[in-house]
DNA sequence: ATAAATTAAATTGTGTACAATCGAATTGTA
DNA sequence: TACAATTCGATTGTACACAATTTAATTTAT
């Protein structure tokens, strides 16, 4: 009972600083882009959808807009993508990546790999791992929705 | 090749994520008792070690100084610990738990049962992810030590 | 048709995170 | 024993993260 407050039985916290560390890692390769660990997952969604507005871009990165508004405004001054309101719901504001951030897409096929080397896990352990994370995602979802 | 740039085949992600709905699930929970989750995991080392200086601490919790001072500082002003420079050394500052803090691990004896619930793994595999991700952890710090 | 409710984004405020740098203390070495 | 290198904590600056609130636009219900 009482050893469910020490550190090492948390699951949580290797959770918490393994997230942590893998985007440290991220750090140096991702500073060649330009681009921070936040700013390159929003990419990477523009990068498959081309355009989203700012409410589903924030429940695919289970981010608000608190923080998605000043980041997205970074990165448009890098002129990686442009901000507009929907002219059929003007609550919208639809982000478009622009021809520069298609560009950089090609720039950022060497970061997956990049990372994987330091990953360092099997296939399998990947593949186990990945599907523990999206069931607890899951199970987290259930129980507040 | 292209679809290794698409959000959902990466790893990161989901780790991000997880940790960072986790952890909001601790928030209305640790509002209990005045703390937050950095400041909760902080307390669990000192309730385990009694005394500990800033540079342990932050190897523990994969946490720097320009986290952990303003932290500490905040802990101490609650009453929760004392900060002192170590005689022997005067470059430790040595972080011990006080009365107050020691009484707050009482209160803190709900909250890993209230986190399971939402958590809602079988041991099995809270078991497995807990390896993966101490793997990971360790994985990484082979790669730059 | 219009007031009330809802929705979306932006803003504000607090709290991390961490790289880079600084200053004081300590240690290693010529 | 000086003095260079190292270590530790604090500080500064940038970038999230998210709760709570605000504002504007849209939808719903009367």
């Amino acid at each position: 009972m009482e050893d469910s407050l020490k550190l090492e039985n948390q699951l949580c916290f290797p959770l918490y600083a393994c997230s942590k560390e893998v985007i440290r890692r991220y750090k140096p390769i991702l500073d060649k882009l330009d681009l921070t660990y936040t700013q390159y997952i929003t990419m990477m969604v523009l990068w498959e959808y081309n355009d989203i507005n700012v409410k589903k871009l924030g429940d695919m990165l289970f981010l608000d807009s608190g923080t998605l508004t000043p980041l997205l405004k970074k990165l448009e001054s890098k002129g990686y993508i442009t901000r507009n309101r929907d002219g059929n719901d003007e609550r919208n504001v639809i982000i478009s990546i622009t021809k520069r951030g298609q560009e950089l897409k090609k720039e950022a096929t060497v970061v997956p790999m990049e990372i994987g080397k330091c990953i360092n896990l099997s296939k399998d352990e990947a593949i186990t791992l990945y599907k523990l994370l999206y069931k607890l995602l899951g199970n987290m979802e259930d129980n507040d929705v």
